[in-house]
DNA sequence: GCCAGTCATTATCATTTGTTAAAAAGGGAA
DNA sequence: TTCCCTTTTTAACAAATGATAATGACTGGC
């Protein structure tokens, strides 16, 4: 096993593990590439019919309103699955944007053969579904922390979730990704580094 | 065809449309239930192994903070159909409370079954997976209004996405449901009343 | 190393939202 | 209807967040 599949193996541990059938099933349909800083490899409105994992680096999917502003939807930190493309592409055409913050190695493969793969063989179909699941656990946790948190205290839950995020991506990301302005998440950090917890 | 099958036929027809033979193979799983109003028919923590299709009525999603606060996750209309399993569950358990807002007419049946189903027929798989996919866009369009719109502007949203129910749910859930207080949900009502849209 | 451009912070003031409490309005049961 | 209970609205004040603008810090290219 190269470091490239060591590293899709912690994925796949970290997720729902496979046994070494399965996992060679999936490893001879990945390629692999880089990605350099700030390019934007799925395009919103384009077509895209990949899988990915992400081996090395950090992206983000976002979409942008009509005034011109990025909307921060997730951050993926390496070793990570990229959300799944059901969840992200409409009459095969990609709902958002995916971007590279920092530069990226993933290793990609074909949605249409993960399909295939997942109506012959339970385990990928767990795996699949776990992935899903993930997704919108995800998305339910940012739910609750919007309805019943305050900005200071969904910064301080992102601080615990994206453990060194803040230090890596530019804030106005953040900010849009907590719902509130950069200049209030610079606020709200010096309010924490000062102990003003509430 | 009685009346119940022609409604789950009207959600199929919204969702994805599919051949009489696939559309009796879920009829044949079907089975039929009143729940009554403010009931809550799947409960955190609890085992649930159904599918439903909401016939008639208005129901829930929501969980509850540590401060015994309700937090709104979804509302659902009739006809439409509830949440995925799979999508609410995590190791066989529930994540969620769904709660009966008006007396409820539902239809239910098994996920297995439907999972089972999903293997071997196409449509009914891309029913399934269009059901999901809508349920992500929900909750990436609710995202994007907490990052990018003020409350005001998430009222006004939530009013074209829920026509009329502003009028039949307690204003506390809708005010959790936008991420306020209800008294700001007062407010914001009065001013729109008023005309101030901004 | 210097400079230009980007990013983060700070300050000030306006606006929005939250909190607490009280009043008004609505709905169901006898 | 009338009464009681729940829900919604209003008021007054406090706190949080946004907008604009200026300053300071960092970074990449030359």
């Amino acid at each position: 096993m190269n470091i490239a599949e060591k590293v899709i193996k912690i994925i796949f541990d970290e997720v729902y593990p496979i046994s070494g059938q399965s996992f060679r099933q999936i490893t001879q349909l990945v390629e692999y590439k880089t990605i350099p800083k700030n390019e934007v490899f799925i395009q919103r409105g384009r077509t895209n019919s990949s899988e990915y994992f992400i081996l090395e680096g950090i992206c983000r999917s976002y979409l942008v309103n009509p005034d011109g502003d990025d909307i921060m939807i997730s951050f993926f930190q390496a070793p990570a699955v990229l959300s799944p493309h059901i969840t992200r592409t409409k009459d095969g055409l990609s709902l958002l944007y995916f971007q590279a913050i920092t530069d990226l190695q993933v290793a990609y493969f074909s949605e249409k053969a993960l399909v295939e793969l997942m109506i012959e063989n339970q385990e990928i179909r767990f795996f699949a579904n776990t992935v899903l699941l993930d997704e919108l656990i995800r998305k339910v946790e940012k739910e609750i922390g919007f309805a019943s948190l305050t900005a200071k205290e969904r910064l301080i839950r992102f601080r615990a979730v994206y453990d060194g995020l803040e230090n890596k991506v530019p804030h106005p990301m953040i900010a849009s990704y907590l719902g509130i302005t950069n200049i209030s998440l610079s606020r709200l950090r010096r309010d924490l580094a000062e102990g003003k917890r509430n």
